[in-house]
RNA sequence: CGGGAAGUAGCACAACUUGGCAGUGCGCUUGGUUUGGGACCAAGAGGUUGCAGGUUCAAAUCCUGUCUUCCCGACCA
């Protein structure tokens, strides 16, 4: 591309509506624009960072032996309907309907498609297995866009979907996809870790997250400092080391914790509170069966541990009025002794000697209470690790990262299978569902996320398979004409071997040449100038500060070799 | 959906408190001087101040409504 008569800009300034480092350079280097909340156009430039990025997911995909198709977009609610997932989408799927009023959906997932698109195959067990896939842009009404491509309401996914005769086989189709994302990750140039996650509205047996390392990711990440041990937080399981404390239990005691409504406030009252509070949460299910959950000071309930313990599909902390007026207890004083409903209590508690409860009294705590003061219903494991737990899997220490989850495989079974009827005839004339697998990829998230972790003070830096264009010529003096035709002739001859070259041949200084090409990313600039009599010019990569002056005979060697090394 | 902030030239912002010619910087156009890390001088172009209504002799400014965007939270294969 020769910038003089092309469509090329970038912006000076800070974006105000972009607080994401990745969302602000994209935008200034013109690679994206914003059209509304969570809505962007790519630009052409940012379009080929784009395409580039497909094109390495399409080749591992291709070369684990899946097929690529391409599913509509505009889809029939009753698609949706036959796996009752019009409700379980509920607001997040955009609705419309058409002229004579039938109701559509723009596809946030293709799961139930992929399905009737096997069913054109599957007849017996010797169709099985194969596994198709597709890169097509997914629409989902997010409540809140955030963090340019990180969250955003249309965007482009590659999806794969397995098929196979029984669980064994999925394992031999899922470790294929499994190990085509690590390439494909490694390929990109991302940092990521993959861990266990939850399996959620998708269902099925087994969900494993990949995972790009930045501080705006938007989920937790647990990772042991000894051991190759990584899960999301939402499912880590917290592990104690039985440890009774060797205090002797004493008698329970009340005692006056004036306006001690907060922690900070319970802790001046009763300063052994900092370590032997544990606090009584009310908890409402889907059912609206009321329990008083039990944790120890500042652990964090995990809902979703919460849910499965208690068999129920949501809790939410109860309101209010119905704690102190139906349970005539006190938010700030709430205790398990003498409580009306059930009691569900964290396995850390179970460690605890003489702690800090409340006393279902305004004003009133008890101290030194001891497991045998109250009745539980439930223990089990219902909090968030905290940095300070043990590793589950070794005794290591637990470490927390923010990952931003780029790709994500899930063993699904048979739900779908089930639910629209894809069924297959095995070797004894028998029905069977067939057994799903998918496998999904946010394609703009990856290129998010690449930004977000290659970047520094003067704009992006690209991997060399990614960049929009692997070289630039930087020249010096347009008016030159010395300068000129060595820039052409080289622009010519690299671009006739196929290495995507930008020329920049604009009249403009050369600072703002070079400080667009830092800023838009491109690994290796050659700037032509006044040694170009002598047939030198000089050649810098974008992530170093060293310039080297290399002959102009010798350029195109050189950059081959380069290019040939990182273009994995 | 709850809480907060903001909408003024392509971009970033000022003027709003206390109503009185629509401003600044960057970018853009023209001319000149420059020319190796975002040049300088001069002259210009560019606006329905998000939208609708109200108060007033007079509204970017005050009031009401509405739309949009961003941030924190809730939510989220």
């Amino acid at each position: 591309m020769k910038l003089k008569n092309s469509y090329f800009y970038t912006i000076r300034e800070n974006i105000k509506d972009e607080d994401s480092v990745s969302g602000n350079l994209l935008v200034r280097a013109g690679m994206l624009k914003k059209t509304s909340s969570g809505i962007y156009m790519f630009m052409p430039l940012g379009y080929k960072v784009l395409e580039n990025i497909q094109k390495i997911i399409k080749e591992e995909m291709d070369n684990a032996g899946a097929s690529e198709l391409l599913m509509p977009a505009l889809i029939p609610a009753d698609v949706y309907a036959s796996s009752n997932r019009l409700e379980a989408f509920g607001k997040d799927m955009f609705r419309l309907n058409d002229r004579f009023d039938k109701k559509y959906c723009l596809g946030p997932t293709h799961e139930e498609l992929f399905t009737i698109a096997a069913k054109c195959k599957v007849n017996s067990y010797s169709d099985l297995p194969f596994t198709l896939y597709q890169i097509q842009t997914k629409f989902r009404d997010e409540p809140r866009p955030r963090y340019g491509l990180i969250r955003v309401r249309e965007f482009l996914m590659k999806d794969a979907y397995s098929f196979d005769k029984d669980e064994e086989s999925l394992d031999k189709s899922y470790t294929a996809m499994f190990n085509a994302y690590k390439k494909i990750f490694g390929r990109l140039g991302i940092d990521y870790k993959i861990v266990r996650s939850d399996v959620g509205a998708m269902g099925g047996s087994l969900s494993e997250e990949f995972q790009a390392i930045t501080d705006i990711g938007e989920d937790t990440l647990v990772l042991c400092d000894r051991c190759d041990f990584a899960s999301n937080m939402d499912v880590c399981e917290c592990v104690h080391i039985e440890d009774k404390s060797s205090e002797t239990p004493l008698e329970k005691d009340l005692v006056l914790t004036k306006d001690a409504y907060t922690r900070e406030k319970l802790i001046e009252c009763l300063p052994e509170a900092k370590t032997k509070e544990v606090k009584t949460l009310i908890y409402k299910t889907a059912e609206d069966k009321y329990y008083a959950v039990m944790l120890k000071e500042e652990s964090v309930v995990n809902e979703s541990k919460l849910c499965k313990l208690l068999n129920t599909t949501s809790v939410e902390l109860a309101e209010k009025e119905v704690v102190e007026k139906n349970l005539g207890t006190y938010i700030g004083f709430v205790g398990p002794i003498d409580l009306s409903i059930p009691v569900v209590m964290d396995n850390e508690v179970k460690n605890m000697v003489n702690f800090v409860v409340g006393a279902n009294k305004k004003d009133y705590h008890y101290k030194n209470v001891n497991l045998s003061d109250f009745e539980v219903a439930i223990t089990g494991d219902i909090r968030n690790v905290k940095e300070s737990d043990v590793c589950p899997k070794c005794e290591g220490k637990l470490t927390f990262k923010k990952g931003i989850e780029i790709g994500n495989t899930f063993k699904l079974g048979t739900k779908y299978s089930e639910s629209l009827d894809l069924m297959y005839q095995d070797s004894e004339n028998n029905l069977k569902p067939v057994v799903m697998g998918c496998y999904g990829i946010g394609v703009g998230r990856c290129l998010a996320s690449i930004v977000e972790q290659r970047n520094d003070e003067n704009g992006i830096i690209w991997p060399m398979n990614i960049a929009p264009y692997k070289v630039a010529i930087v020249v010096i003096d347009t008016l030159n004409v010395d300068q000129m035709d060595a820039a052409n002739h080289l622009y010519q001859e690299l671009t006739d071997l196929g290495i995507e070259t930008i020329l920049d041949d604009r009249d403009v200084r050369p600072g703002v040449k070079f400080n667009d090409m830092d800023l838009i990313g491109i690994p290796i600039r050659i700037t032509i100038g006044k040694k170009i009599v002598d047939h030198i010019v000089e050649m810098k990569r974008r992530n170093s500060d060293e310039v080297k002056e290399v002959s102009i005979f010798d350029v195109v060697y050189n950059m081959q070799d380069i290019i040939e090394e990182e273009n994995i």
